[in-house]
DNA sequence: CCTTTTGACTTTATTTATGAAAGGAGTGAA
DNA sequence: TTCACTCCTTTCATAAATAAAGTCAAAAGG
């Protein structure tokens, strides 16, 4: 199904997803329309589901990055679940596990003080135990 | 520093990284040339750190998707670091955090024997705590 | 008030990449 | 052998990127 080439192209796009298909093929040995009608392809099965930056969040004013296991009280999750819709300039991720939580969620803030004021309405919805993350 | 087409433009990269320069453009009332100017900006400051693509783990064969928190009892930590090294098809992430443990580990893996045998390994060097994703 | 400078943009023209079409090499099955 | 199939290359028309020159408006200085 996925052969080695087509491994070498996920990862030079991995690495860099703008290359020109020129590019890319000179880097897996393959000229420009082969290498295009693999990443066609990996496209259409789902196996490359888009393509996308990575933003320095801290130069954005986001220098907190955080992770907050979730455990909330009531089988319901709705409180929650819509409380954290409301806080989306914060949010990077919601993940629902099994294990130590419900919820773990990942967030950016930009102060001590937005994230502050962000546990103390989390708090109405559910417990939480925080993580700051200090290098990745 | 940012003006609001920059944002825009940060926000269309995201969803879409391999736009034309005059695709892109059209989005946030540019020319190429314009825009183009400002996506250089944009890689010259920093902000944009690079150019990816999301892959479909679980179509490469890696269903699962962990957080693992980590608590070393030792002050040092190299042990722990040196075995992750050796085991880097299963990660995604290793962060150091502030807060319940000492890392929190993202991996991915293909099977609940090949999660049983890294927890293992991973236990002569650390302890920790497994919570695995069901839903994003 | 006029002139100059600066920054960000557009326009134009050249270079370069894309993507469709045709053709060839290798593989497996009848 | 022959056919069908897949995957590749080559070629070429179209489209995009990029460099250079020109436009415009706002700010600074005489």
């Amino acid at each position: 199904m996925l052969d080695h080439t087509d491994k070498r192209i996920l990862e030079e796009l991995s690495r860099n997803s703008r290359l020109t298909m020129k590019e890319l093929g000179e880097k897996v040995h393959l000229t420009g329309p082969a290498v295009s009608a693999r990443v066609a392809k990996l496209e259409d099965s789902g196996v490359i589901e888009g393509y996308t930056i990575k933003v320095n969040q801290a130069k954005l004013g986001y220098a907190i990055h955080t992770f907050i296991t979730i455990i909330t009280e009531s089988i319901f999750h709705q409180s929650y679940l819509s409380f954290i819709k409301t806080q989306e300039r914060y949010l990077i991720n919601n993940y629902k596990i099994s294990g130590d939580g419900c919820y773990l969620l990942e967030c950016k803030f930009p102060s001590n003080e937005e994230l502050n004021e962000f546990l103390k309405e989390l708090n109405e919805h559910a417990n939480y135990k925080l993580s700051i993350v200090i290098e990745k």
